[in-house]
DNA sequence: TACAATTTTTAGCTTACCCTAAAAATATTT
DNA sequence: AAATATTTTTAGGGTAAGCTAAAAATTGTA
């Protein structure tokens, strides 16, 4: 399917573009389309005020492109809630159904669909679920990566790819579980967790990026 | 918004397209799109195979082009049992949000609704929602329009148009309520209907079209 | 500092939808 | 049957997305 402005909008919020400039290059790669596509969707984007454009830089969201950016996740989070919880999909593989509803849903329609889940919180990988207003709530979650060894921690959110949700049900990593961290190989080495029964797993550095944890001692 | 390929072959289907050719006139009107643009688009779903084409006549849809129909018919409906039985919308609200909704779901959740939903047979408006195979039960309602005086009548479908349902709602007609056909106005008048507890209705010409019934006696 | 590598931008073309205006075909009325 | 009206088609353009290939700018390295 090809991305339209909403998507690209989601894709810079989701690799910083709150606060830092993302680069063409990672809208490539989150996108899979080619550079000449994100160059010409920055013009356009850029043209509504919805993003700053430094050139060769990367672009940034106004508060304007960020109050969408919301929207979307907001719109997002509650269909996976639902996809979850009311068709009983399963955490890896409500994803690719919510980005096509995301886009279908009227604000009125949410409205509804939150006060039917019952105005959840987070969404089935632990991400707040930002208000109607479109703030969002701040979690101070960790990323596992900035543990140092010895740390006790929950596991409170995690990325939402499809794979990489495979990757930690295979490695059998949940939200809420609670780990010591027992070891850090070094040169981007992977992590060793131990979990409260005594097993062990090993979880790759670049994983370690995507899990968000509470620091418990 | 601009229909899309789904869009014209459901007004197409809606149009009769199963048994009848549809003129391009009536989906300009159905669509709100120019002439032009209707024949465009004949030629794309034409070389497609989803439906012939007989020039200055209209078309018709194939075997595939009405399966296509079908599948949309089916997401559409199981939407707006969604959206009224869950969501508690009214029943001239659904259309609108269930128009969206049918073209952004996979198949696997429309089946995982259906299954939520309680394999439902009909929708708000009395519509039969078309199996998982395509197939659609036959139901042997006749148009309000097709009767003749002195006809006991119970209400078992209408039309899903927005403004119409109000129309409906003003008259205070709706599913299931049973009815005498006492007179029809000449010339396209009006019909008049009685309630089982007494009270007169006039129902326009143009709209007995729209109501289908079941002949009582 | 200069050359090489990477990244971004520009140029030019494609597709799927849209449109208006004019031409062609069909249908209706006189 | 001819003239008029309606409908459909064709012709020529437009916009929002995409692409590749080449040029320009920046960054990294020797």
């Amino acid at each position: 399917m090809t991305p339209n402005k909403e998507d690209y909008i989601k894709a810079i919020y989701e690799h910083g573009g709150e606060n830092d400039v993302v680069t063409n290059k990672s809208l490539v790669k989150a996108l899979s389309v080619s550079a000449a596509s994100v160059t010409e969707m920055n013009g356009r984007l850029l043209k509504e005020g919805l993003l700053t454009h430094t050139p060769y830089q990367g672009v940034r969201l106004t508060p304007k492109g960020l109050q969408i950016a919301h929207k979307l996740i907001r719109k997002h989070r509650l269909w996976e809630v639902f996809l979850s919880e009311k068709l009983g999909y399963d955490w890896n593989e409500v994803h690719a159904d919510a980005d096509l509803l995301e886009h279908a849903s009227s604000d009125a329609l949410i409205e509804r669909l939150d006060l039917f889940l019952g105005e959840p919180q987070y969404d089935p990988h632990g991400g707040v679920i930002p208000n109607k207003d479109g703030t969002t709530e701040k979690l101070d979650h960790t990323p596992l990566v900035e543990l140092k060894t010895g740390t006790h921690f929950i596991i409170k959110e995690v990325n939402d790819q499809q794979e990489f949700l495979e990757y930690l049900l295979h490695k059998n990593v949940q939200l809420g579980n609670e780990y010591v961290l027992k070891e850090i190989e070094p040169y981007e080495g992977p992590l060793t967790l131990q979990s409260t029964e005594g097993l062990e797993t090993l979880i790759s550095h670049k994983a370690a990026f995507k899990i968000l944890v509470k620091i418990v001692s």
